[in-house]
Order: C-alpha cells, then sequence, then structure tokens
DNA sequence: CGAATGTTTGATGACCTTCAAGTTTGGTGG
DNA sequence: CCACCAAACTTGAAGGTCATCAAACATTCG
C-alpha cells in the first residue's frame, strides 16, 4: 500500500532552471488566508537567487520528518499540505496556491508532507539564505512571523468551524474562501480531487459528494460538471 | 446573556506590585506542548521589567478585538485562550499554566480571549519592550519564532484528533498530556470545568462526562471525585 | 435545610461513516 | 469513431457516534 496517495504514478521532482526572474510582484490574484500580509520582502528574496523545480500531479515536495533545508514559493498549480495519523487518516492542512509560500513555519525538521494537486512550478531558496537575510532585514523578520501567525489564526479557524458546523456548511465555506481568490465570472475549476477535499475538511468522500448536493439543490452553488463549480451570489 | 461565561462573576484584574523578580527560571514543571523549546531568553525578559496582575476565577485577562499592547508569562494558575463563532460556540484552543506565555503570536489585536479558569497570576510586560528586545536580540528572536511554530504544530495536531479519534480516546488524550507535566503519583486535579474540557474537545458536556466513565470502565483511568483523576499506567 | 450550580445518566433523533451498489468521465486501443 | 476499461464521482441503505432534551444526583454555600 502506497503512503500517501492511492496512486502516485505522479512524477518526481524536475529540475528546471536557475531563477528566471520572471515573476513579477505575485500580484494577479489576492492571497487565499485573509490575513495574509503583503509580502514584498519576502517575494524579493525569491526573486534574487532561487532555484526552480516542477511536479508532476501527486508528486512528493517535501517529506514529513526530513530535514527542512529550504524555503518555498508557489510559481503555478497547488499543493497540499498534510500529515498522515497512525491509523492511516489524512489530514490535509491547507491547499496553497500561486503566490503563497511552503515551508516558512518549520525550524529544523518539516512537520507536514507537501505534495504537489496538480502540476505545480516552484521557486526555492535555501534555509541558509532565508536566515541570513532574517539576521539583517528587520521588514523581513516581521513578515514571516505575521505570516506565521496568519497561518496559526488559520488553523484555529478550520478548528472553530470543524466543531461548529455541519457538512455542507464547511464545504460552502470552503468553496466560498476557494473562490474569493478568482475574480472571473465563470465557473471556478478544482484542481483538487473529492478525496483531497475530504480530508481537508474532515468527512469521507461520500458526505462531501452529498454536501455537494446539498448545495446545488438549495442553490447556493451550480455545478458544470464535478470540477467546475460557481456560488450563487443571490442566495 | 453574558458573552464568554455563563456567570462571570469573578474578579477583574488587579495590579498587584511591581516585578518582584521571584521567578527563578520557571524551572519546576515540563512544558504542556512538548514541542515548545528552553526559553531561557524569552523568560529573562519577564525577569528585568514586568508587572504582575492576579485575576479570579473567570476574570477576563484579555479581549479578542482589542489592542495587542502587552505579552503575558503565566507565574501560576491556568488561562484559557478562546473564540466564540457567530452561533455562540466557544472553541477553548489551549490551556496555558504556570511558565507558559500568552500573547506571543499576536502583533496588532488579538485574535482570542484569555480567561482564568482558577486564580491566576500573570507576569506581564509591554509589547514594545518585546519588540525592542527582538530589534536586538538574535536567540530571543529564534525562540520567539520557535514558540509560535509550536504553537501552530499543537493546532494542527489539534486538528488531526478532533478528526481521527472518538471521544473517549481525544479525552484520554487530553488527560495524557495534561498529566505529563506533573511528576507527581496522586491524582491530578483538573483546574477546569466539564464544560471547559468540551469546549476545548469540541465535544458537548455529557459527552465527556460519558467519556469519563468510558474511560473508568476500561480501567484506563481512575477517578476520586469529579476533578481528580489518574491514568492507569498499566493498561 | 434549601437553592444553585455542576456532574452524571437515560432516551431520542440528527448527522455522518461505512458498505455496496450505480453512474459518469477520461483515456486507450481496435 | 466507437467500444471498452479504470478511476472518480454519486447515490442508497444500515449502523454508530454524538448532540439534545430531560431528569436524577452531588456538592457547595447561604
Amino acid at each position: 500500500m502506497t503512503l500517501l496517495t492511492a496512486e502516485p504514478r505522479g512524477g518526481q521532482p524536475t529540475p528546471l532552471s536557475l531563477n528566471d526572474t520572471d515573476q513579477r510582484s505575485t500580484g494577479s490574484g489576492a492571497r487565499k488566508d485573509r490575513s495574509v500580509p503583503r509580502n514584498t520582502a519576502l517575494t524579493a528574496l525569491f526573486g534574487a537567487a532561487s532555484f526552480r523545480q516542477r511536479f508532476q500531479p501527486n508528486g512528493t515536495i517535501l517529506l514529513d520528518g526530513t530535514a527542512a533545508d529550504a524555503v518555498y514559493l508557489i510559481a503555478s498549480g497547488t499543493v497540499r499540505c498534510c500529515t498522515i495519523s497512525e491509523d492511516g487518516q489524512r489530514q490535509i492542512f491547507r491547499f496553497a496556491r500561486k503566490g503563497e509560500f511552503v515551508g516558512i513555519a518549520d525550524m529544523e525538521t518539516w512537520h507536514f508532507t507537501a505534495e504537489a494537486v496538480d502540476i505545480v512550478t516552484l521557486k526555492s531558496i535555501p534555509r541558509a539564505v532565508l536566515e541570513r537575510a532574517l539576521a539583517t532585514d528587520i521588514t523581513l523578520r516581521q513578515e514571516l512571523r505575521a505570516h506565521i501567525c496568519a497561518q496559526l489564526e488559520a488553523r484555529e479557524q478550520q478548528l472553530l468551524s470543524l466543531v461548529t458546523s455541519k457538512a455542507p456548511e464547511r464545504l460552502l465555506h470552503f468553496l466560498t474562501d476557494f473562490a474569493t481568490t478568482r475574480t472571473s465570472i465563470g465557473y471556478i475549476t478544482l484542481p483538487m480531487c473529492r478525496r483531497d477535499i475530504a480530508d481537508h475538511l474532515g468527512m469521507s468522500v461520500e458526505t462531501v459528494s452529498r454536501a455537494f448536493t446539498v448545495l446545488k439543490t438549495r442553490q447556493l452553488i451550480e455545478l458544470a460538471c464535478a470540477e467546475k463549480f460557481r456560488i450563487n451570489a443571490a442566495a
């Protein structure tokens, strides 16, 4: 039995090229986490001397327990950050997307596993570079701290919604949150499958599916196909 | 209806005296969170120029949304850190105890409310003092960051156990965790009531009570009275 | 002693998981 | 192009866990 995904036929890391400096301030889409601050100093760090990597779907980006010797910025694609409990249950803490950082809240070893949901392009810098920059740059320190605090708040929000709200409500919240990053008027495409959503929201695949149909019949959302949805503002 | 507690007949903050510097390295008990590192630099900060406050049970220490202008170190007692959802449900994120810090993961305003569970004595320093110290002390920065990261990991563990394990198992985990800080061989006293435990573990008071009896009948724990328990190592 | 609060126990129903089918979708090869 | 297959998604039925309502019991405090 494979460890993290049912069928990890996805590829392995594929180093592409040294930094091509084509990233223009990450500016297009808003952050997923509302409370994540602007991050000019942190992104600048990746503009200077980063290394690009490309991952196929279900490829492992970093593995729980191994040395945390780098920090990542997502150039494109979606990354799932998760852990596995003793009894094999998977919990996906977050789906990180374009412009978001991965690995800034670890110091010695990774405390989670990161995998590519779809095709992912990453920029990475050695952790030592980050640490050196932190030693001198006070703005960078503020940003990093704000980012980690924002992640903490996000987890607490998850905890809260896990306890208070039922399956359809949680799903709607997730979809709404996901949709806020897209300004588009049309359908939004979910890069992750039902199992991923289930492991993120703490329910079974079947319950996710049923929650989708509940939201659909209540006309809170519309579904073009399984992975294309739209939120009904009218409701 | 009162906001946070059923009957906040508890007292208000009672400024006592300026720092009496009687704190000897906080060393006696281990930390609750396993991954919390040694914190000499941070505690030293409180030894230098701190202010003592005393709170009666259910007294409000700091209020969600207000300015985060201080940082706290618990000298004695137990503090609950919580938020309230729109529908009135309370979620207690952590019970902070002697030697632990409160408020180090907030930057502008508090994102939670802290209340005294029993009689609590706090040492506090202005946030500005912390910030000034951080600007020059690299060790302090490392410690602070490690602390916040540890809290993040703790929340993720909570998330995981909330999803994976059932009520009795979660309760046992909580009790075990609580007991690790006490080296004593006898019964351990819980400072918080069933409702607090319920709001911490994400279940109803009745379920907490039933989980206690389940653990008792399975001989995993012993109960002298409602708030004095002991974990059976044999099991 | 009696009132009040906190804890336990019982009964019922809601919600969700699990198991077990169907149904759709996407890809491959004839 | 269409048939076929595998994977993902959906739907149904049965059972388990937990929340809720309700009542009994315990403890504290006046």
